[in-house]
DNA sequence: TTTGTACCGTTGTTTAGACAACTAAAATAT
DNA sequence: ATATTTTAGTTGTCTAAACAACGGTACAAA
């Protein structure tokens, strides 16, 4: 048994990992002179793939709840990044549609995360990643339900 | 190379593993009346293995900073858990002491947290673990400089 | 001894997650 | 056609992380 007080493992999956990758990648944005955060990147990058989508989309697709995502949309219109647009035949809805800067941040920010991903990922074969990736995804199945 | 865009690994490096965990905990401990954070409990179980030791020596312990750390204690302090004694030789030292309630924790709550850990790593093996483990050190090291 | 420097902890501000409670609109049932 | 239920989104409250700036205290150098 994995007992808990041999602390690392304990410490690992409680956001030791994300916590590091997340300061990174604030940093690196920072760096670059990019106003934005790491999760209001990954709310941008399901809009590039596909625009135009209800706010529940954004969280079924980003696993957030639906009080983090009105915050982050606030956010993002805040920057003019974003703007909520209420469906006519839905009145229920918002569309978020990107903004001209907000597309046009695609191209540079994917480049300072793939940076970071790549310099993450160095040294750490397809092999290795493959199984963490499925052991972690194992443990998340294991935990909801 | 690993594509940003194939968002997964993104995903999983960027807390949702950790999340899920954190989710987890703060239910268990809310279904058994324990009125406890993850974060909270992470500081206490320092505290177990070495009582009355400087604010300083829990951001280390717990790699938070101290702002963090402030106001756990701050939290801690509220429920009566532990208390700030400064200490009469370095004024500008806080030892954080266990109150008898906050060392009344332990076994509870450890055991709940034992159940969650578990629960997460059921069917895993210890070599699929030990790789995984060695795996996110390795991604951990390849950020932080 | 005074000055500089390092260290310990706090406060302020922004972003975000969790949860509950809420409004409004749409869909379904009776 | 009205009542009930479901869905979309917002607001409030608490906890927490990141970062900058600050006040005290200790210690070392000059």
């Amino acid at each position: 048994m994995v007992k808990v007080q041999d602390n690392e493992i304990f410490d690992i999956l409680t956001g030791r990992v994300s916590g590091v990758i997340n300061r990174s990648l604030l940093r690196a944005f920072a760096a670059q002179g990019v106003d934005i955060t790491p999760e209001q990147w990954s709310v941008l990058a399901c809009l590039w793939k596909k625009d135009k989508i209800t706010q529940q989309a954004l969280c079924d697709l980003t696993r957030k709840d639906k009080p983090s995502m009105t915050r982050l949309i606030d956010n993002l219109e805040r920057h003019h990044l974003v703007v909520r647009v209420s469906d006519a035949s839905d009145r229920r809805i918002n569309l978020i549609h990107l903004t001209e800067s907000g597309a046009a941040m695609q191209d540079k920010t994917t480049r300072i995360v793939q940076g970071v991903v790549d310099k993450a990922l160095n040294g750490i074969t397809d092999a290795e990643l493959t199984l963490s990736r499925e052991v972690l995804l194992r443990i998340m199945k294991n935990l909801d339900s």
